[in-house]
RNA sequence: GCGCCUGUAGCUCAACUGGAUAGAGCGCUUGGCUACGGACCAGGAGGUUCUGGGUUCAAAUCCUAGCAGGCGCACCA
């Protein structure tokens, strides 16, 4: 149910059928033209702007179209009631009475209201934190972004798998196991945890070595290579561990979890790199050598070599280390070759702002293993910066040099850190006020969102009602006051919002959206406190229908946004 | 040097993807609310949208040349 799409192809129809008494030329293109919401001054439903479109097309004058259209949408569109010409040519439209009170219906009927109602297929990553310690707060905001980018696309009817790629091979796990075990010796033998920039300080390292002391009791782990399988095994289902107990406390959670370990067992990058060289996209070169940095170590080496340019990157990028064995990248080359030949529709890789230069590469190569059929999209998430007391917010004690999510955790609920992570475009650093996030007022948006709908729970309390039970008012009986005629227009609003949300991934339309609607709701619900007249209730009994009908839209539209954002909704505040 | 992101009210940010008089919150300021559920509501002040040029009916938005800030830039992961 979108009563912008539904009117605006009342509209395209009419032009077409009219085309010879409105002596136009062209109106095969419909591209540009749009129903949307006036601004709220013009206290109209509908506006548009097609006669400003067509009269561009059609060479013509569009306020002189623009009367022409105003009459002819009077006499013939029976849904509209009333329209002015405003500014260079915007037709603004009030809708009938039966036009509005149908659409309401519509509704409350349709429990998916705002849905897209799409049917693809998505493959999500995100997260994907090294699994050499507990996630920073830094992952936190792509956590959640991820997560509720997959609860925006499902509810949009789409199929989406979430994923997280487990970076289970390399020097940095090697590095993360000979912490773990230098904490084993530490524990056994009171041997001294040596300083060294490549190793991992996090007490959480003690932890693991402590949990896989105890429960090995039999095993000697004095030699680091003759068991390192068998660390590297445990102290990764630990790390996982802590992890995913974090992501859960954030309300999230994966469908799959794909190692790169297998990558290299299953000889993916082979594979990869074969079809990539049949394709001439893989051949055997030479890097230039880095140009913002030193190049001391820089050696002139033979490697294969991935040529990303081809695909828009800045330079070509190397398949193979100096030593011959393969990069990171081909690895992450190969599960993506993976993720493609699982046949998604669309992929899409959530991404922290230190990874903004590896987005271009790794497009590159989806682009050549699926020959430019699928299109990967890399979303960045810039920085956070966290506050407390007016200052800066930094170390953790557990961490070592990260703030862990565990610290953000301790402090704020996980309804608020989702809010206000939401709170901000991606594209933008987040200030992150672990002082505001906790306040029960109206600097809080989290907290006046649920503070609208909790006022309409108490208001079916009292009532003895509940929600969204059939509700079916004849038009008759309804006449709307400016207020409820403000929050029904902004409960239309929402499919736009959903829409527009969709379409580039904005999720922060969403938060600012209910915060919006909050607004007009509080201010309805207060303006009982200047006038009588405006009370809902009286004598136990609800004095007007409409009351009914607008809490009912404001009710169904803050369920179904909180749910997108995993936000809960407490019906008690 | 190169790439990506950002630059809008004193501060933090929106702006339906090219639309109308550029909007919210905080802060400042004036008033209301001793309860349908208190943690709210109503009003006011506050703008050369970083700068210059261009595109058109229309530019914060697109193009172009700059300026400023953030992240990153062999190999490593």
């Amino acid at each position: 149910m979108n009563i912008f799409e539904n009117h605006l192809s009342e509209i395209k129809k009419l032009i077409i059928s009219e085309k010879k008494s409105l002596k136009l030329n062209y109106v095969n293109d419909f591209r540009g033209v749009n129903l949307e919401v006036p601004p709220e001054q013009f206290n109209f439903d509908l506006s548009c702007n097609i006669s400003m479109v067509l009269a561009k097309k059609n060479k013509i004058d569009p306020k002189n179209l623009a009367i022409r259209l105003k009459d002819i949408f009077l006499n013939k569109i029976e849904n509209f009631s009333e329209i002015d010409i405003a500014g260079p040519g915007f037709l603004n439209i009030k809708l009938s009475k039966s036009a509005l009170i149908n659409n309401i219906h519509s509704i409350l009927k349709d429990k998916t209201y705002g849905s897209t109602k799409s049917n693809e297929t998505y493959n999500i990553e995100f997260v994907s934190a090294n699994p050499t310690g507990p996630m920073h707060v830094g992952h936190c905001r792509g956590a959640i972004y991820g997560d509720v980018l997959s609860n925006l696309l499902r509810f949009n009817g789409n199929k989406v798998t979430k994923e997280y790629y487990i970076n289970d091979y390399g020097s940095q796990i090697r590095n993360f196991i000979k912490s773990v075990h230098l904490r084993i010796l530490e524990i056994k033998y009171k041997k001294k945890f040596p300083k060294n920039e490549n190793l991992y300080p996090g007490l959480y390292i003690k932890d693991i070595a402590e949990k896989i002391i105890k429960e090995n009791t039999k095993i000697n782990f004095d030699d680091l290579e003759k068991n390192f399988e068998f660390l590297k095994r445990e102290s990764l289902k630990f790390s996982m561990e802590l992890i995913k107990k974090d992501l859960k406390l954030l309300g999230i959670t994966h469908d799959n979890f794909f190692s790169e370990t297998d990558i290299v067992n299953k000889d993916l990058v082979n594979k990869a790199v074969k079809i990539l060289k049949e394709r001439s996209f893989v051949e055997e070169g030479f890097l230039q050598p880095p140009k913002g940095e030193s190049s001391a170590n820089w050696k002139k080496i033979k490697r294969l070599i991935f040529k990303s340019t081809l695909f828009g990157d800045d330079t070509d990028r190397a398949l193979q280390k100096n030593d011959g064995s393969w990069t990171y990248f081909a690895n992450d080359v190969a599960y993506h070759m993976d993720k493609v030949n699982r046949n998604y529709k669309n992929l899409i890789n959530i991404l922290g702002a230190d990874h903004t230069g590896y987005v271009k590469r790794i497009t590159a190569a989806v682009s050549a293993l699926s020959e430019n059929k699928i299109k990967l999209n890399c979303k960045v998430c810039q920085l956070v910066k966290l506050y407390k007391d007016g200052a800066p917010f930094k170390m953790s004690k557990r961490a070592g040099e990260f703030i862990s999510a565990q610290d953000l955790l301790n402090e704020v609920e996980k309804d608020q850190i989702r809010f206000m992570m939401l709170n901000r475009s991606n594209d933008v650093e987040l200030d992150f006020d672990f002082d505001k996030v906790k306040e029960k007022t109206k600097d809080n948006p989290v907290f006046y969102v649920q503070y609208a709908y909790a006022r309409i729970n108490s208001l079916l309390r009292t009532l003895n009602l509940s929600l969204l039970k059939e509700i079916s008012i004849s038009e008759k009986y309804i006449n709307f006051n400016a207020l409820e005629e403000r929050i029904v227009r902004k409960v239309f609003e929402w499919p736009k919002i959903i829409e527009s949300a969709s379409r580039k991934f904005d999720l922060h339309k969403i938060p600012f959206y209910l915060y919006e609607l909050s607004t007009l709701f509080h201010a309805y619900w207060s303006k009982g406190n200047d006038d009588r007249n405006y009370k809902f209730i009286e004598k136990e009994q609800i004095k007007r229908k409409e009351i009914l009908l607008v809490i009912n839209l404001v009710a169904l539209v803050i369920q179904n946004g909180m749910s997108i954002l995993g936000v809960s909704l407490p019906k008690k505040m």
